[in-house]
DNA sequence: TCTAATTGCATTTTT
DNA sequence: TGCAATTAGA
């Protein structure tokens, strides 16, 4: 293997072998590069053997990506057998393995934050307190960063905001993890910490003895939980690498602690240090703006980002009246580049709040631009999906309490209240799982006989799936016969409403990504089982990342970490915006990761980078005028253009005729998810406008067909009908039509075309 | 049990 | 402003 493309200090990085190492990653440094290299090198040059090497990231597109270029590096032979994975994955895969030493069994499920609060909400009511003085969501996120810094029930001391109930509470939601046989996000981790520190223990022993070397990405995201577990599990030979950027340190909120990376040095004082700081990216203007901004934080490890490249064009910084404006602008200037030739999927727009995206979206649709969301809510979080979710969990784990109380009575079975009530109350008193209290409660004498028959009868169509899934029924078969046999489906159907429909076809969606899953892992090695289906999709975010598509992406600078544009249009940069308010900006802690966050916004640009900010704004209903943002006065004049637009650009129709053309799915996910399916379901003959929505159209786009009152329409169930009344939807705009035989129904837009 | 109405709430969200 | 989540009502 050759080193030749690699500059001095990533040199130095690859080559290093044993000991700790310390490399800090400029943006735009060539960090994967380097990773990728020195996990070769140790393969082919040192000839580690690949199991024995560890490389952990945040999320699974980093580590999809980390993989396959090592592949491309050493073949697919070798890097098979690495370890590669985020935290929580990798931390998952070693629980299955060691569940007995904490009392888990190997079918333990995930519970994500719905599932946690639900869990939550019954631990509470089981202490007879209420989630108006105790929010749910609060306590969870004040346990959670005792989880993060590794502190257990016991070990949490008292203090202003976490008091004697709270420490009880603490407790009895990890004793009701337990007894689901479940685990939250943060135990996967803690819980093979705790293990890999234990010392005088064979899990302990082995731990700390499987892996040679050990490799962490985005070094600076980690908390106190997630260090530790790599110093155990690196403890036998010290060959611990750390590479990450203090500087793009965002997610101080999540429990990331920058003091870490910046205080590795404390701990491994013979760590080598390594600094990364040519920036092979962005034009020396955008690395100017870059340095000019970051380096007003309070503090940070001294470094100083460089390029070779050529100066390139100023940073534009528009001044606009107010969001819409702004809007129009943003438009203007996408449309500019994409003239310049500039492939579509190199712009991208950031803002600092989702709220910021819907004026930006509404401008992109009237210009019929191609444009596609990134982030927001999430496909496997429809309620619908969610629902059919938990019965598979709980045919694969019918101890999940969650699971169990989110569809004991969904569809409606006639299991009341009271009912439910009882037989959890019962659970935490017997100490037992609810599924246990379940159980017992079909033969109890304080139910009524009806309830008792409605309660064994769920009892029985849960067993029965577990009877064909030990028979051998795959994710798939399974998941098939529940939507029919739970009675879902029809439940859905009889509602027969736009709403319904949409979550049918989300849940034929759900099934083939089953069928997906099915397909995959058939070719690549095992086979498949619930297990790993549940697991998969509790640690993988549907639409995990962009899709490449010719599309603009449009997205939250958080978002943007770790991506590159030719072109970024960043907008909203005013005070109280970005930095955003609300934030106590005394706390320099604070500002400075806002600082951060700018500086990663602006580290996104290759090209082009144009800034805007709004004298005016709307933002959550209240109408503000804001100053441009604080660290804007820190880019030196020279490298930026100021342009004002006094008479604003106008704004895009805003007509309340509806475009059909533009009435595709708001929604983000269903944005990145329906194209797959599009093709294949003749029921939605909206989505036949999809194709249009492509680049290559653009030039030549046809005029819009208008939805109008009065104006008849097509239905494939219903026939034709005449538009009553048309109303803004979430997804895509609800119309209330007749239909001669059907009479008045409310559609998604996108399931009718013009007739 | 389902619907409508009301209320309250709103950074960022790798898993 | 826009929504989701709870609550009241039929």
């Amino acid at each position: 293997m050759s080193n030749t493309q690699l500059n001095e200090p990533q040199t130095q990085a690859v080559r290093h072998v044993s000991g700790p190492l310390l490399v800090f990653a400029g943006a735009g440094s060539g960090k994967t590069r380097t990773i990728t290299y020195r996990i070769a090198h140790l393969l082919a040059n040192e000839k580690v053997p690949p199991y024995r090497i560890l490389a952990v990231t945040f999320t699974n597109k980093a580590a999809g990506e980390m993989r396959d270029r090592i592949e491309q590096l050493v073949g697919s032979g070798l890097a098979r057998d690495l370890w590669v994975g985020t935290f929580h994955s990798v931390s998952a895969r070693l629980l299955r393995r060691y569940c007995g030493e904490v009392g888990l069994n190997r079918n333990f499920v995930i519970y994500d934050e719905s599932d946690q609060k639900a869990l939550m909400s019954r631990v509470l009511k089981s202490k007879n307190l209420s989630d108006r003085e105790y929010p749910p969501k609060l306590i969870l996120s004040r346990i959670h960063a005792k989880k993060q810094e590794g502190l257990s029930p016991e070990q949490v001391e008292r203090s202003r905001n976490f008091d004697t109930t709270l420490i009880e509470l603490y407790g009895l939601y990890q004793k009701a993890l337990l007894s689901s046989n479940a685990v939250d996000f943060e135990d996967l981790i803690l819980l093979i910490m705790r293990l890999s520190e234990k010392p005088n223990s064979v899990a302990g022993e082995e731990l700390r003895s499987r892996f040679g070397f050990v490799l962490v990405d985005e070094f600076q995201d980690t908390n106190s939980t997630q260090y530790r577990l790599v110093k155990a599990l690196s403890a036998q030979t010290r060959n611990l690498c750390v590479v990450g950027d203090d500087d793009q340190s965002i997610y101080r909120w999540r429990g990331a602690n920058v003091g870490i990376i910046r205080g590795f040095r404390r701990d491994f004082p013979d760590a080598c240090v390594v600094k990364l700081e040519q920036n092979y990216r962005s034009s020396a203007n955008i690395v100017q703006a870059a340095l000019s901004i970051i380096e007003s934080a309070r503090s940070r490890e001294p470094k100083r980002l460089w390029t070779e490249q050529a100066l390139g064009s100023p940073i534009i910084v528009r001044s606009v009246a107010d969001e819409r404006d702004e809007a129009a602008w943003v438009v203007r200037t996408v449309r500019e580049r994409l003239s310049q030739q500039v492939d579509p999927r190199q712009i991208a727009v950031f803002y600092r709040v989702h709220a910021q995206s819907r004026v930006l979206e509404e401008a992109f649709r009237a210009e019929n631009l191609p444009y596609q969301i990134i982030g927001g809510t999430r496909f496997f979080d429809r309620a619908e999906i969610k629902d059919i979710l938990a019965y598979l969990r709980l045919v694969e784990n019918p101890n999940s309490e969650a699971d169990l109380v989110r569809i004991i009575n969904v569809p409606a079975r006639g299991i009341g209240k009271k009912t439910i009530e009882l037989i959890f109350d019962e659970a935490t008193r017997m100490g037992s799982s609810a599924w246990h209290a379940l159980k017992s409660s079909t033969e109890s004498p304080g139910l009524p006989t009806a309830a008792r028959q409605k309660l064994r009868q769920f009892v029985n169509l849960i067993n029965e799936w577990r009877a064909a899934l030990v028979a051998g029924n795959t994710p798939f078969q399974l998941a098939n016969r529940i939507v029919d046999e739970s009675g879902y489906r029809k439940y859905l159907q009889d509602q027969d409403s736009a709403e319904s429909d949409a979550r049918i076809g989300n849940i034929e969606e759900f099934l083939g990504s089953i069928a997906e899953y099915e397909d995959d892992t058939e070719l690549t090695d095992e086979k498949s089982t619930l297990t790993g289906y549940l697991e998969r999709i509790s640690l993988v975010a549907a639409p995990d990342a962009m899709k490449d598509v010719p599309k603009v992406a449009l997205m939250t600078v958080h978002a943007a970490k770790g991506l590159e544009f030719d072109t970024v249009l960043l907008s909203g940069m005013e005070d109280d915006v970005f930095p955003y308010k609300g934030l106590d900006l005394g706390e320099s802690d604070e500002l400075d990761e806002e600082r951060r966050l700018a500086y990663v916004a602006v580290t996104r640009a290759k090209v082009h980078l144009s800034i805007f900010h709004a004298s005016q704004r709307t933002l959550f209903g209240q109408t503000r005028y804001l100053r441009r943002s604080m660290f804007l006065d820190d880019l030196p004049d020279g490298i930026v253009k100021h342009e004002a637009s006094h008479q604003s650009l106008g704004r895009f129709s805003n007509d309340k005729n509806i475009e059909i053309e533009s009435a595709r799915p708001l929604s983000r996910d269903r944005w990145l998810t329906h194209e797959k399916s599009a093709a294949s379901d003749a029921l939605r003959p909206g989505e036949r406008f999809v194709d249009r929505s492509a680049f290559d159209d653009l030039a030549h786009s046809e005029p819009a067909t208008t939805l109008r009152r009065g104006q008849s329409v097509f239905h494939a169930r219903f026939g034709r009908g005449i538009v009553e009344n048309i109303e803004s939807g979430a997804e895509s705009p609800m119309v209330t039509a007749t239909f001669p035989g059907f009479g008045r129904r409310k559609i998604l837009s996108r399931y009718l075309v013009n007739g």
